[in-house]
DNA sequence: GCAAATTAATGATTTATTCAAG
DNA sequence: CTTGAATAAATCATTAATTTGC
């Protein structure tokens, strides 16, 4: 009876609103530290792991994504349909619309990141880029702050050798220990995220199809 | 060929991501004339008349309300579930799953709204009440995503080597356990861990033995 | 109302691609 | 051209939500 322990992880409703609104924030692909920090953090809320905070953001930018791939396929296809029937000259859109930029659109006001991470997208997608074709932005702005807070102040080309020595010290210190001081004690800290919810929205998923291709995953 | 002539709206992604900040912004049920104001705005984007935007924040606050619903109960299942029946030996699942009473949370902060659209009545819907639990405050968000870019002139493209450090398969390995860092100390007021690392040079990857390749892993 | 059966979400893995050093 | 590193896409699998027949 025992049960089942739950194969995997159940965000509570707290670490969820805060993913949400890091992601929100412009997080996309946290860096190894900020996995580490995000988890601790979040370990106050209810039991979580650093693969966890990576797995959610992995997958839900996958699926944001994919969500966006599909409406714009929706509003192209319709758009293609249903040209002829506009009156007004609206649509200046479809051209634009693509890759870059849109015209110079209304103002809009912005949005401040939780203080806590500022990452911003680095975003690598071309999907990215032309989502935030529109107006919306993103920059790269408080990360060279960060950065050298962080690295103490140097800032060279990040190049993968540079990298690596992080990274490789990094790894040796997760790896031998692994620690995980359930919540770390009282936590106050973390000023993040106002409360609201919901960056989610409806998409279809599903995909499924059933191959067993050759891989054998056995697992467990 | 056939085509769905327009029969109905079909927002571009620009009016979605419009309407999805208001909403996440704190704008629920518009008045008259936001409602125009916004219709306004978004017709720069594409064919959009008030009803649509009418239609549109009942419908999207019905749905973000089933989805806190859900998120509620399924949380609560959870909880209830687990917490019963646990005598066992080690799932720390159990012990640090205490969710939710949201003990002395983190503070939220405000943020500001849009600018056009002044009178919004930002009700604190009764769900945000709900979902945050503990000390529930409604954020008004503002929108804009637009508005960060400009300010740093950046270096260089953030490119992968940039960014990266778990890989999955990294982060496998080191599976559990990691997370959380070396210090899980003071997490004093303020910074915590504001300072970090972003996606510029900030620790590194690699791995040095990675292992690769190989598929095989079996089992966790 | 309840619980098996079905469907939708979404956490976790695996496979493909991409980029840039050798 | 080959290979290592990292990410994105696809897929698998489990859990929550719905639906359905009693």
């Amino acid at each position: 009876m025992p049960q089942a322990p739950s194969t995997r992880w159940c965000p509570t409703p707290e670490q969820l609103m805060i993913l949400e609104e890091m992601y929100r924030s412009g997080v996309r692909t946290p860096t190894a530290s900020q996995i580490q920090q995000i988890t601790a953090h979040l370990s106050y809320y209810g039991r979580i792991e650093g693969k966890n905070v990576f797995y959610w953001f992995q997958n839900h930018k996958a699926r944001d994504r994919q969500k966006l791939r599909r409406r714009l396929s929706r509003h192209h296809h319709h758009l293609l349909f249903s040209c002829s029937s506009h009156p007004h000259s609206f649509h200046r859109f479809e051209e634009t619309f693509h890759p870059s930029p849109l015209p110079p659109p209304p103002p809009f006001h912005h949005q401040t990141l939780p203080h806590f991470l500022h990452q911003l997208p680095v975003n690598s997608s071309p999907l990215c880029h032309c989502f935030s074709g529109g107006g919306s932005q993103v920059a790269n702005q408080g990360l060279d702050l960060l950065c050298k807070l962080e690295t103490g102040g140097r800032e060279e080309t990040p190049t993968r050798a540079n990298n690596m020595e992080y990274g490789y010290e990094w790894m040796v210190k997760m790896d031998g220990s692994s620690v995980v001081p359930l919540r770390c004690q009282p936590l106050k800290t973390l000023d993040l995220f106002p409360t609201k919810s919901t960056g989610l929205k409806d998409e279809g998923s599903t995909s499924k199809s059933s191959s067993c291709s050759t891989s054998t995953n056995l697992s467990p």
